[in-house]
DNA sequence: TGCGAATATTCGCTTAAACGAATATTCTGT
DNA sequence: ACAGAATATTCGTTTAAGCGAATATTCGCA
Protein backbone atom coordinates (compact mmCIF):
# COMPACT_ATOMS: atom_id res chain seq x y z
CA UNK A 1 0.00 0.00 0.00
CA UNK A 2 1.62 2.92 -1.27
CA UNK A 3 0.45 5.88 0.42
CA UNK A 4 1.30 4.46 3.80
CA UNK A 5 5.00 5.57 2.76
CA UNK A 6 3.48 9.06 2.75
CA UNK A 7 2.35 8.73 6.14
CA UNK A 8 5.25 7.19 7.63
CA UNK A 9 7.47 10.07 6.30
CA UNK A 10 4.93 12.49 8.25
CA UNK A 11 6.02 10.40 11.61
CA UNK A 12 9.28 11.92 12.78
CA UNK A 13 9.36 15.24 14.07
CA UNK A 14 13.03 15.67 12.17
CA UNK A 15 11.21 14.86 8.65
CA UNK A 16 8.55 17.26 9.75
CA UNK A 17 10.65 20.12 10.72
CA UNK A 18 12.96 19.86 7.66
CA UNK A 19 9.45 19.72 5.52
CA UNK A 20 7.97 22.64 7.42
CA UNK A 21 11.59 24.62 5.96
CA UNK A 22 10.83 23.61 2.93
CA UNK A 23 7.57 24.97 2.70
CA UNK A 24 9.50 28.28 2.13
CA UNK A 25 11.66 27.55 0.05
CA UNK A 26 14.42 25.20 -0.94
CA UNK A 27 17.39 24.44 1.33
CA UNK A 28 20.94 22.79 1.52
CA UNK A 29 22.07 19.45 3.11
CA UNK A 30 24.56 21.79 5.78
CA UNK A 31 21.70 24.14 6.37
CA UNK A 32 19.62 21.72 7.60
CA UNK A 33 22.14 20.65 10.10
CA UNK A 34 22.50 23.84 11.45
CA UNK A 35 19.29 25.17 11.59
CA UNK A 36 18.03 22.33 13.70
CA UNK A 37 21.03 21.79 15.51
CA UNK A 38 20.98 18.11 14.14
CA UNK A 39 24.52 16.44 13.06
CA UNK A 40 24.55 16.11 9.29
CA UNK A 41 24.85 12.30 8.59
CA UNK A 42 21.16 12.33 10.78
CA UNK A 43 20.19 15.14 8.17
CA UNK A 44 21.10 13.20 5.57
CA UNK A 45 19.02 9.77 6.72
CA UNK A 46 16.51 11.77 6.84
CA UNK A 47 16.35 13.31 3.37
CA UNK A 48 16.68 9.84 1.75
CA UNK A 49 13.95 9.00 3.68
CA UNK A 50 11.90 11.57 2.01
CA UNK A 51 13.64 11.34 -1.02
CA UNK A 52 12.28 7.92 -1.47
CA UNK A 53 9.16 8.63 -0.54
CA UNK A 54 8.30 11.15 -3.34
CA UNK A 55 8.30 13.82 -0.74
CA UNK A 56 11.65 15.50 -1.42
CA UNK A 57 13.69 16.37 -4.87
CA UNK A 58 17.74 17.28 -4.70
CA UNK A 59 20.09 18.44 -7.04
CA UNK A 60 24.02 19.51 -6.81
CA UNK A 61 24.34 22.99 -7.65
CA UNK A 62 28.47 23.34 -6.95
CA UNK A 63 29.85 21.89 -3.90
CA UNK A 64 25.75 22.25 -1.86
CA UNK A 65 23.10 19.65 -3.09
CA UNK A 66 19.71 21.82 -2.82
CA UNK A 67 16.44 20.16 -1.50
CA UNK A 68 13.39 21.11 -2.92
CA UNK A 69 9.78 19.86 -2.08
CA UNK A 70 8.93 17.78 -5.35
CA UNK A 71 7.36 19.79 -8.06
CA UNK A 72 4.57 17.65 -8.79
CA UNK A 73 3.94 15.90 -5.46
CA UNK A 74 0.85 13.53 -4.67
CA UNK A 75 -2.40 14.62 -4.02
CA UNK A 76 -1.69 12.65 -0.30
CA UNK A 77 1.67 14.50 0.09
CA UNK A 78 0.30 17.85 -1.02
CA UNK A 79 -2.72 17.98 1.38
CA UNK A 80 -0.78 17.12 4.21
CA UNK A 81 2.15 19.63 3.27
CA UNK A 82 -1.30 21.79 3.57
CA UNK A 83 -1.78 20.44 7.09
CA UNK A 84 2.00 21.22 8.12
CA UNK A 85 1.40 24.64 6.99
CA UNK A 86 -1.29 25.02 9.35
CA UNK A 87 0.70 23.51 11.95
CA UNK A 88 2.95 26.02 12.13
CA UNK A 89 1.26 28.22 14.66
CA UNK A 90 0.95 25.33 16.86
CA UNK A 91 3.77 24.05 17.09
CA UNK A 92 6.83 26.27 18.92
CA UNK A 93 9.33 24.30 16.89
CA UNK A 94 8.67 25.31 13.57
CA UNK A 95 8.17 29.17 14.48
CA UNK A 96 11.66 28.67 15.67
CA UNK A 97 13.16 26.66 12.87
CA UNK A 98 11.35 29.37 10.12
CA UNK A 99 13.80 31.99 12.42
CA UNK A 100 17.05 30.37 12.27
CA UNK A 101 16.39 29.39 8.68
CA UNK A 102 15.85 33.39 8.23
CA UNK A 103 18.66 34.71 10.16
CA UNK A 104 20.68 32.16 8.22
CA UNK A 105 19.46 32.79 4.28
CA UNK A 106 20.27 36.51 5.46
CA UNK A 107 23.95 35.68 6.50
CA UNK A 108 24.12 34.15 3.53
CA UNK A 109 23.36 37.08 1.54
CA UNK A 110 26.09 39.27 2.75
CA UNK A 111 28.81 36.68 2.24
CA UNK A 112 27.28 35.86 -0.90
CA UNK A 113 30.04 37.51 -3.17
CA UNK A 114 31.87 34.37 -1.55
CA UNK A 115 29.74 31.85 -2.99
CA UNK A 116 27.81 32.94 -5.84
CA UNK A 117 27.26 29.95 -7.87
CA UNK A 118 25.21 28.21 -5.01
CA UNK A 119 23.79 31.17 -3.65
CA UNK A 120 21.80 31.61 -7.54
CA UNK A 121 21.19 27.66 -7.63
CA UNK A 122 19.38 28.90 -4.25
CA UNK A 123 17.73 31.85 -4.95
CA UNK A 124 17.06 31.77 -8.37
CA UNK A 125 16.53 27.81 -8.31
CA UNK A 126 19.35 27.19 -10.54
CA UNK B 1 4.39 16.94 18.71
CA UNK B 2 0.88 15.60 18.83
CA UNK B 3 0.17 15.13 14.98
CA UNK B 4 2.43 12.36 14.82
CA UNK B 5 0.31 10.22 16.43
CA UNK B 6 -2.11 10.93 14.19
CA UNK B 7 0.19 10.00 11.19
CA UNK B 8 1.32 6.88 12.98
CA UNK B 9 -2.35 5.97 12.86
CA UNK B 10 -2.21 5.86 8.74
CA UNK B 11 1.05 4.01 9.01
CA UNK B 12 -0.64 0.33 9.05
CA UNK B 13 -2.42 -1.16 6.42
CA UNK B 14 -4.89 -3.20 9.16
CA UNK B 15 -5.96 0.02 10.58
CA UNK B 16 -5.74 2.43 7.28
CA UNK B 17 -8.94 -0.97 6.55
CA UNK B 18 -10.51 -0.45 9.65
CA UNK B 19 -10.89 3.33 9.29
CA UNK B 20 -12.18 2.78 5.79
CA UNK B 21 -14.71 0.39 7.07
CA UNK B 22 -15.98 2.94 9.50
CA UNK B 23 -16.15 5.70 6.71
CA UNK B 24 -19.38 3.74 5.82
CA UNK B 25 -20.80 3.54 8.92
CA UNK B 26 -20.01 1.70 12.34
CA UNK B 27 -19.04 -1.46 13.37
CA UNK B 28 -18.42 -3.67 16.02
CA UNK B 29 -14.91 -5.38 17.02
CA UNK B 30 -16.09 -9.15 16.18
CA UNK B 31 -17.06 -7.72 12.12
CA UNK B 32 -13.81 -6.14 11.98
CA UNK B 33 -12.25 -9.47 12.70
CA UNK B 34 -14.33 -11.20 10.63
CA UNK B 35 -14.17 -9.22 7.49
CA UNK B 36 -10.99 -7.99 7.98
CA UNK B 37 -10.35 -12.01 8.43
CA UNK B 38 -7.68 -10.82 11.16
CA UNK B 39 -7.53 -12.45 14.56
CA UNK B 40 -9.74 -10.49 17.10
CA UNK B 41 -6.48 -10.10 19.71
CA UNK B 42 -5.06 -7.95 16.35
CA UNK B 43 -8.04 -5.86 15.42
CA UNK B 44 -8.78 -4.96 19.54
CA UNK B 45 -4.83 -3.75 19.78
CA UNK B 46 -5.34 -1.54 16.61
CA UNK B 47 -8.72 -0.40 17.29
CA UNK B 48 -6.70 0.60 20.75
CA UNK B 49 -4.02 2.39 19.00
CA UNK B 50 -6.61 4.35 17.08
CA UNK B 51 -8.96 5.00 20.38
CA UNK B 52 -5.86 6.55 22.13
CA UNK B 53 -4.32 8.59 18.44
CA UNK B 54 -8.20 10.21 19.05
CA UNK B 55 -9.18 8.67 15.27
CA UNK B 56 -11.93 6.15 17.06
CA UNK B 57 -14.85 6.52 19.86
CA UNK B 58 -16.85 3.41 20.69
CA UNK B 59 -19.25 2.19 23.03
CA UNK B 60 -20.55 -0.72 24.43
CA UNK B 61 -24.27 -1.90 23.28
CA UNK B 62 -25.51 -5.18 25.01
CA UNK B 63 -22.39 -7.78 24.02
CA UNK B 64 -20.95 -5.68 21.12
CA UNK B 65 -18.39 -2.81 21.39
CA UNK B 66 -19.58 -0.26 18.69
CA UNK B 67 -17.04 1.26 16.81
CA UNK B 68 -17.20 4.63 15.19
CA UNK B 69 -15.00 7.71 13.77
CA UNK B 70 -15.15 10.71 16.11
CA UNK B 71 -18.29 12.68 16.14
CA UNK B 72 -15.52 16.02 16.60
CA UNK B 73 -12.15 14.66 14.50
CA UNK B 74 -9.39 17.04 14.36
CA UNK B 75 -8.97 18.68 11.16
CA UNK B 76 -5.90 16.40 10.24
CA UNK B 77 -7.52 13.57 10.72
CA UNK B 78 -10.57 14.99 8.85
CA UNK B 79 -8.36 15.62 5.65
CA UNK B 80 -6.78 12.19 5.70
CA UNK B 81 -10.37 10.56 5.74
CA UNK B 82 -11.36 12.57 2.77
CA UNK B 83 -7.99 10.97 1.48
CA UNK B 84 -8.72 7.31 2.53
CA UNK B 85 -11.96 7.85 0.80
CA UNK B 86 -10.85 8.47 -2.55
CA UNK B 87 -8.13 5.77 -1.88
CA UNK B 88 -10.82 3.31 -2.49
CA UNK B 89 -10.44 3.49 -6.39
CA UNK B 90 -6.77 2.67 -6.19
CA UNK B 91 -6.79 -0.14 -3.54
CA UNK B 92 -8.49 -3.36 -4.07
CA UNK B 93 -8.67 -4.66 -0.53
CA UNK B 94 -10.57 -1.92 0.57
CA UNK B 95 -13.09 -2.31 -2.40
CA UNK B 96 -13.02 -6.27 -0.98
CA UNK B 97 -13.20 -5.21 2.40
CA UNK B 98 -16.26 -3.36 2.08
CA UNK B 99 -18.24 -6.20 -0.36
CA UNK B 100 -17.64 -8.60 2.97
CA UNK B 101 -18.90 -5.46 5.01
CA UNK B 102 -22.18 -5.39 2.63
CA UNK B 103 -22.73 -9.01 2.74
CA UNK B 104 -22.27 -9.26 6.65
CA UNK B 105 -24.58 -6.11 7.29
CA UNK B 106 -27.17 -8.40 5.34
CA UNK B 107 -26.55 -11.47 6.94
CA UNK B 108 -26.89 -9.70 10.42
CA UNK B 109 -30.39 -8.59 9.07
CA UNK B 110 -31.41 -11.29 8.31
CA UNK B 111 -31.30 -12.45 12.36
CA UNK B 112 -31.99 -9.33 13.37
CA UNK B 113 -35.14 -10.77 15.54
CA UNK B 114 -32.54 -12.40 17.24
CA UNK B 115 -30.12 -9.71 18.47
CA UNK B 116 -32.26 -6.77 18.37
CA UNK B 117 -30.74 -4.61 20.97
CA UNK B 118 -27.48 -4.47 19.34
CA UNK B 119 -28.93 -4.25 15.81
CA UNK B 120 -30.60 -1.41 17.03
CA UNK B 121 -27.56 0.69 18.50
CA UNK B 122 -25.64 -0.26 15.16
CA UNK B 123 -28.39 1.07 12.59
CA UNK B 124 -30.10 3.44 14.37
CA UNK B 125 -26.93 4.56 16.54
CA UNK B 126 -28.25 3.71 19.57
C1' DT C 1 -24.89 -16.72 40.78
C1' DG C 2 -22.77 -18.80 37.07
C1' DC C 3 -22.16 -19.54 32.02
C1' DG C 4 -20.86 -18.13 27.58
C1' DA C 5 -19.98 -14.67 24.19
C1' DA C 6 -17.33 -10.63 23.26
C1' DT C 7 -13.47 -7.97 24.19
C1' DA C 8 -9.05 -6.67 26.25
C1' DT C 9 -4.49 -7.64 27.96
C1' DT C 10 -0.15 -9.97 28.82
C1' DC C 11 3.99 -12.51 27.40
C1' DG C 12 7.78 -13.61 24.62
C1' DC C 13 9.47 -13.01 20.26
C1' DT C 14 10.55 -10.92 15.67
C1' DT C 15 11.11 -7.16 12.77
C1' DA C 16 11.76 -2.45 11.60
C1' DA C 17 13.38 2.53 12.85
C1' DA C 18 16.37 5.59 14.55
C1' DC C 19 20.62 6.89 16.37
C1' DG C 20 25.82 8.24 17.15
C1' DA C 21 30.29 7.41 15.69
C1' DA C 22 33.22 6.39 12.30
C1' DT C 23 34.22 6.06 7.54
C1' DA C 24 33.57 6.38 2.59
C1' DT C 25 32.28 8.92 -1.39
C1' DT C 26 31.60 12.85 -4.35
C1' DC C 27 32.62 17.07 -6.05
C1' DT C 28 35.15 21.74 -6.65
C1' DG C 29 38.68 24.55 -7.06
C1' DT C 30 43.69 24.82 -7.12
C1' DA D 1 46.19 14.95 -9.43
C1' DC D 2 45.25 16.75 -4.83
C1' DA D 3 43.07 18.93 -0.75
C1' DG D 4 39.20 20.09 1.51
C1' DA D 5 34.31 20.78 1.88
C1' DA D 6 29.88 18.60 1.52
C1' DT D 7 27.31 14.62 1.50
C1' DA D 8 26.28 9.69 1.92
C1' DT D 9 26.87 5.19 3.93
C1' DT D 10 28.09 1.58 7.12
C1' DC D 11 28.25 -0.58 11.72
C1' DG D 12 26.65 -1.83 16.04
C1' DT D 13 23.34 -0.72 19.29
C1' DT D 14 18.94 0.85 21.27
C1' DT D 15 14.15 1.59 21.07
C1' DA D 16 9.59 1.01 19.35
C1' DA D 17 5.87 -1.83 16.65
C1' DG D 18 3.58 -5.63 15.50
C1' DC D 19 2.45 -10.33 16.05
C1' DG D 20 0.48 -15.08 17.71
C1' DA D 21 -0.76 -17.67 21.54
C1' DA D 22 -2.53 -17.84 25.80
C1' DT D 23 -5.09 -15.76 29.39
C1' DA D 24 -7.89 -12.34 31.78
C1' DT D 25 -11.79 -9.39 31.98
C1' DT D 26 -16.36 -7.65 31.11
C1' DC D 27 -21.02 -8.08 30.40
C1' DG D 28 -25.68 -9.87 29.35
C1' DC D 29 -28.66 -13.43 30.26
C1' DA D 30 -30.57 -17.76 32.10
Amino acid sequence: MKSIQVYQCFCDETRLRILNLLLVGPMCVCHFSEVLGVPQPKVSRHLKALREAGALESKRCYNWTICSLPEAPSALLEVNLKCLQDLRSEEPVFKKDLKKREALMGRLLNQAEELPGQMRCLIEGC
